[in-house]
DNA sequence: TCTATAAAAGCACGATCGTTCGGTCAGAAC
DNA sequence: GTTCTGACCGAACGATCGTGCTTTTATAGA
């Protein structure tokens, strides 16, 4: 890895860590060049735009997600035990892996009205993410660990909700047991997914 | 209702919107002014800072919440039909009390790490909104509709669970089945309460 | 060691930020 | 008719924004 290559990567984490504490729009290209000790054109000769800068950070983060959340849970037994690990490491996730909230989560609300390359990237993101979550629920139908009627995409919705609340919870209100409600609904979620029938 | 108090109100009326689009730190007084037609030193007359501003912004949106949620809600009849109404006109809320995205939830992201008193002031109206819904499931469960085990806190947390999720789908996603997912997902969570028994 | 090239700095630009201040102009009070 | 007040405006403040250009410094290959 050369000079450039190196600066750019120790930018982006910089970055990261920035924006999940003032946001991918709160982040400026001033505050950035301050805390990774360069100057602003020296800093800025590495991306093209800010908006450049806001989608690699973004790609960044992506990586990083692919490599502490994705990669371990699809090299545990398929079924139930890989959506178990999926939601362990997405929730572990969350609490870890940055200073501020999931850069994700913030940049979601912040541009979810914003038209523009930041958006698109965002929104491939959690496509990607979905896909797969999907794609691993199916599977623990496929095994017969859950019900043959279970629909991986409102099990997909439902657990996205389970980790919004628990970083809205810990985040904001700062409740020291989002962590166990979150692992409470998940439960639920789970138990009624392997239930023979549901009451009337 | 003198001058004075008219125009700030449609002030604060126009801010919440640009706010539910750009986010409240996206805001600005010169953006704002020409949305309202005022100079940017006649808005700002009505304010001592554009944090206080920011903090008036989120007391106005609360207010409305107040009208059109929690009021009709505890005006219904209590337990099981209160707790439904409230989850109605929550996601109804959220689908059209603004042109953007609900400014809590974006506002929660966005101002989760930086204290002051715009954080101040959303905590205490997710406290507010949480002991609301807590006290109405509790009644619910007093009222003999849901099992006497039912922790109010814990469906609380589920409930913003899937609001949270509603909004994510709806507008990241633009997911046109995110208001049917989160009714499937608040059918189950009731129905979970009802039941006279869990599987093991 | 010399040189070609990459990396970072220096400096400056136009724009916009939040904020302040002096002033205008209508209407109410006296 | 004068004075006072509330509502608003125009201009300007210093700071910072994103973004260029030019120059210096560091690095790597011969």
């Amino acid at each position: 890895m050369g000079k450039g290559e190196s600066t750019r990567t120790a930018i982006l984490d910089e970055a990261t860590e920035l924006a999940s504490l003032v946001g991918l729009g709160g982040l400026t290209i001033g505050t950035l060049a301050a805390a990774t000790k360069l100057s602003k054109s020296g800093l800025y000769a590495h991306f093209a735009s800010k908006e450049a800068l806001q989608v690699e950070v973004l790609q960044h983060a992506r990586e990083r997600f692919t490599d502490v959340v994705m990669r371990p849970t699809v090299a545990t037994p398929r079924g139930e035990p890989r959506v178990r690990e999926f939601f362990d490491r997405w929730i572990t996730w969350q609490s870890t892996a940055f200073d501020g909230g999931c850069i994700f989560v913030d940049a979601a609300s912040e541009f979810d009205d914003q038209e523009g390359p930041v958006r698109d990237e965002l929104v491939r993101a959690e496509r990607d993410k979905l896909e797969s979550l999907t794609l691993i629920v199916g599977t623990a139908v496929g095994e017969g660990h859950f019900r043959a009627d279970v629909d991986p995409e409102q099990f997909a919705y439902e657990l996205e909700g389970i980790v919004l609340a628990h970083h809205h919870a810990r985040r904001l209100m700062r409740d020291g047991r989002a962590e166990e409600r979150a692992r409470r609904a998940f439960d639920r979620l789970i138990d009624d997914c392997r239930a023979v029938a549901r009451s009337a």
